[in-house]
DNA sequence: GCCAAAATCATCCTAAAGTATGAATAAGAT
DNA sequence: ATCTTATTCATACTTTAGGATGATTTTGGC
């Protein structure tokens, strides 16, 4: 487990120390000055600096430190609904030599619409439907239009 | 933004930390004893024990903290484009009263298989195979085999 | 304007799909 | 044990799909 443990430079804390060590300085001053400092122990002063600057080098040292950063990276899944915004291959459907007029026959095929309905919504003949669901199957290599019509889903042909 | 700061019980660095004291303080009788302390201005000698127990208090900071920890949660949408995986709608299989059998039958339509085909399969023979299919019109109520296959899909009885 | 590809249509034929009806058997539930 | 439903199969018939071939008409690019 790596963490970063940098020092920051961060002015505010640093100020705040240096008045605080003045501060106790200065407090030194006027009590060696008014001779309160010698009526005691000098090592309980010693001390007691010692325990105030341990406490602000403590202080300062939680100020200072950056926080470590986990990043934690969740990852969510998305299932796709929509399956008629499938993006259709053209390049495939150049490939295979596909014309416009197939590609109508071959989405109105994917719906369920038999020859003769086909032939009704593309206003052509039953015959002429025939001619170009065959050159589809042959296209596709398929032999059924249930099998072109799979298969062109998976091409992504149609959708 | 949350962040634990917890002081951790490390003995070790206590015991340093004492030790440390123990030995500054120690130095500190030594010079008193031998009057070295005061061949020097006290102000400085009282710096110098500042200055090392802010050191000492940032060591032990540094120590004893546990790194802040920032946990910073990036969601990664994965998207999944499994169309193979589309859960079956049993219910709906249910309601529309489709045997297991006319399933079957169904999932080999849908890939494209002649009546022929699936009774290879299936090990039935081919008048079975229409009948099951004839059913399974009546039951999605369409007329052909894509438009039954088209159905199911979208209705989620088969994938 | 010409040419190739695309689109259109026709005819004949075969294969496959679908309908209607009846019936036997297997499996599950009450 | 009985009753219903699912599964199986058959026969006869109709409709649709698909294959093979040939031909005419548009249409877009050079």
């Amino acid at each position: 487990m790596k963490f970063a443990l940098r020092l920051g430079i961060k002015y505010k804390e640093f100020l705040i120390y240096g008045m605080s060590m003045a501060l106790v300085l200065l407090l030194l001053k006027v009590m060696e000055a008014n001779f309160i400092v010698f009526n005691y122990r000098l090592d309980f002063f010693i001390g007691a600096i010692a325990i105030v600057f341990t406490v602000l080098g403590v202080w300062l040292a939680l100020k200072l430190v950056k926080p470590k950063v986990v990043t934690q990276v969740i990852e969510k899944e998305v299932y796709i609904e929509n399956q008629d915004k499938i993006e259709i291959d053209q390049k495939e459907i150049a490939e295979l030599g596909i014309s416009k007029r197939e590609l109508d026959v071959l989405n109105l095929m994917a719906k369920g619409l038999s020859n003769e309905e086909i032939a009704g919504k593309l206003f052509i003949s039953l015959n002429t439907v025939k001619t170009h669901s065959s050159n589809i199957f042959v296209k596709l290599d398929v032999k059924r239009r249930t099998q072109a019509v799979e298969k062109a889903k998976r091409l992504k042909i149609i959708n």
